[in-house]
RNA sequence: GCGGCCGUCGUCUAGCCUGGAUUAGGACGCCGGCCUUCCAAGCCGGCGAUCCCGGGUUCAAAUCCCGGCGGCCGCACCA
């Protein structure tokens, strides 16, 4: 199939099957803005069933699901340096279409402070200087504020700002402390979490890969940067493959990914935390797991320039579409410790996390006693000020003067040693105070849904299947009456009666011909029909046929249930649920 | 936001240039019936279109003009 028509026919049968659509349609609809139809809203539910799988359920020790807020108060955005980095005072060339940082063309081309300053006085300097688009020359137009934050107000007080989020990571962040502790102090710990978010895009194309209200899949991974504890599990896959192209690489033109194993990646610093490349390497599985082949993965690293605010390092996780070239579905942003940090200052709220030191350490301080009984006695309520003058100063410069000449004056008292004993104490520490680092892999689930349709679409004898790896397919299980006869459509409803009660998704269509059955049901990617014709009826037997090599085996009742359990969650060949009864192939 | 292209049943489209016999035609899909022992078979019937919206020109507008909205493709941002 052409690479355009395969394209042109997701789209195609993502509206006529119903899997999506643009919103609002019946207003117009509102670019950005995506309706799920019934298989779409399947599809996406199988798609974060199977993320949750893969990365929360397979490392039940290292991660965990928590659901925070989609409306958030400002405090939290002025924190994370949203409302400061997602605000950008733009200008656009009126000649060619060009978009710039009003501010930082300001500075750069007139070497004036601009940074800070409103709409209307940055407006005002670029009318009064004549400054002109740096590409094209032409007029330059108004300058307007743009952010990428929806904004609300929260009950009806006026100055109570809230903002939907535009990830989901602060929720994570923010209640860091509370999970840590609940999770028994563990490091390091991953904090998932799969939700709505919306960004204000100054205009959205794309379809379903760039939407202004999307669901994000993502979690913050925490760790000791000293002591990451990722050993255990980068021996595991110490030798597996990325492809990656890095920064070095881009700068340098190189645009063909180079293969480094994870090792390679980690001790050339290619890869800044071994997390991450651990991370990464999850997600190439998880990306296979919806049908996306390894050798169409790719990790591309973000120019510095190019990075979130919050961001020292960001691999993009690439995946090469037939309708959009490659597509980012998901982001792999090195985050340090910025946000705790910045949590930590703006709420005062102590993030860091108390940390058992392998072996004890000794640490030496020097420590002021007063012997309260004597100085009491002798300074009567001036001891108040006193004690809190020496508490303010330096144990160190107290000893020196108190070894030099035997006594310390403070406010025209002298005090000897008598009074106070300047000694050093040694203590045992058994646990450090650690600001954890963060490595966030977040993957976009619409555009996986994009994708995973994009890769399973087939064609085959000018029909369209969609071939989803079994266990994301919408729908899992077709019941088909061969013909329309009065006791084989009974026993089918039966059956169908039946697998409605099992965790299968099923669905029952008598209309046309058998043939046309088959064609619906691969056209939605239903992975196995079970057909009930005239031998079912005398020996309790149906047939199933498989969506990708359309063979049928014979299966009894009994065993039917079972049987599609294992085809559709373990993945055997359909060989391997009975005798052949029909093949495509002997046609 | 700017430039280019585009907007007719659920989908794809004919008609538009050259305004009028168009009750806006077809195909596919969908629904109902007949038929049918396995891959969109056939036959019969049916539902289905404010011709994107608003205004203008005209005796007459899907068709010509203006404005708007929306989509696609580029610029910028991003999962």
């Amino acid at each position: 199939m052409a690479i355009d028509d395969l394209a042109d026919k997701v789209l195609d049968i993502g509206r006529r099957r119903g899997f999506f659509w643009p919103a609002f349609e019946i207003y117009g609809g509102v670019a950005g803005f995506y309706d799920l139809g019934p298989y779409g809203a399947l599809l996406k539910q199988n798609i974060i069933e199977e993320w949750r799988r893969h990365f929360i359920k397979r490392y039940p020790d290292l991660i965990v699901e928590i659901e925070t807020p989609v409306i958030t108060p400002e405090k939290v955005f002025i924190a994370s340096g949203h409302v400061e980095n997602f605000v950008d005072p733009i200008v656009g060339c009126k000649k060619c279409g060009r978009f710039f940082r009003a501010d930082q063309l300001i500075e750069e081309k007139l070497g004036v402070k601009a940074e800070g300053k409103s709409v209307e006085e940055l407006t005002d300097i670029i009318s009064k200087s004549g400054l002109r688009c740096p590409v094209c020359g032409g007029e330059l137009g108004e300058v307007r504020l743009f952010n990428l934050l929806f904004r609300t107000q929260i009950g009806p007080y006026q100055g109570s700002v809230g903002f939907f989020r535009p990830e989901a990571a602060q929720g994570m962040f923010i209640s860091f402390k509370r999970v840590h502790q609940v999770m028994r102090n563990k490091l390091p710990i991953g904090i998932a979490q799969i939700g709505r978010v919306a960004r204000n895009e100054i205009s959205p194309r794309q379809g379903l890969i760039r939407l202004r209200e999307f669901t994000i899949m993502e979690f913050e991974f925490f760790f000791d940067q000293n002591e990451p504890g990722a050993d255990e599990y980068i021996d595991k896959v110490r030798n597996e493959k990325l492809s990656l192209i890095t920064a070095d690489m881009r700068r340098e033109k190189i645009e063909e990914p180079q293969s480094f194993t994870i090792d390679e990646a980690l001790r050339q610093g290619v890869i800044k935390t071994p997390w991450m490349a651990f991370w990464m390497y999850e997600s190439t599985l998880f990306l296979e797991k919806i049908g996306v082949p390894r050798t169409n993965i790719v990790f591309e690293e973000k120019l510095p320039e190019e990075r979130a605010h919050y961001s020292r390092q960001t691999f993009d996780q690439l995946v090469k579409t037939a309708r959009w070239g490659w597509i980012e579905v998901a982001g792999h942003a090195y985050r340090g410790d910025y946000d705790l940090s910045r949590h930590k200052q703006f709420s005062g709220e102590d993030l860091t996390v108390r940390k058992q030191l392998r072996e004890p350490v000794e640490r030496r301080t020097l420590v002021v006693r007063l012997n309260k009984a004597v100085l009491g006695r002798e300074l009567k309520d001036k001891l108040d000020s006193i004690q809190q003058q020496i508490k303010s100063m330096s144990p160190e410069v107290l000893k020196r003067e108190l070894d030099n000449k035997g006594f310390i004056e403070v406010s025209g008292v002298r005090l000897s040693r008598n009074h106070l004993v300047i000694e050093e104490v040694v203590e045992k520490v058994v646990t450090i105070s650690v600001t954890p680092h963060v490595v966030e892999p977040s993957f976009g689930s619409e555009r996986l849904l994009y994708v995973a349709m994009e890769y399973a679409l087939r064609e085959k004898q000018g029909r369209l299947i969609l071939s989803f790896p079994r266990r994301i397919a919408p729908v899992k299980v077709a019941v088909l009456p061969l013909v329309d006869n009065e006791k084989i459509v009974g026993m089918a409803k039966r059956i169908y009666d039946m697998l409605k009660e099992t965790d299968l998704m099923v669905t029952y269509d008598d209309s046309g011909s058998i043939g046309r059955r088959y064609a619906r049901a691969d056209e939605i990617g239903v992975p196995v029909c079970v057909t009930i014709d005239y031998q079912s009826l005398t020996d309790g037997t149906v047939t199933l046929r498989d969506r990708d090599s359309w063979k049928q085996v014979r299966v009894h009742v009994d065993k039917l249930v079972e049987s599609l359990r294992r085809f559709i969650y373990d993945n055997v060949e359909i060989e391997e649920l009975g005798p052949i009864f029909f093949s495509e192939e002997k046609e």
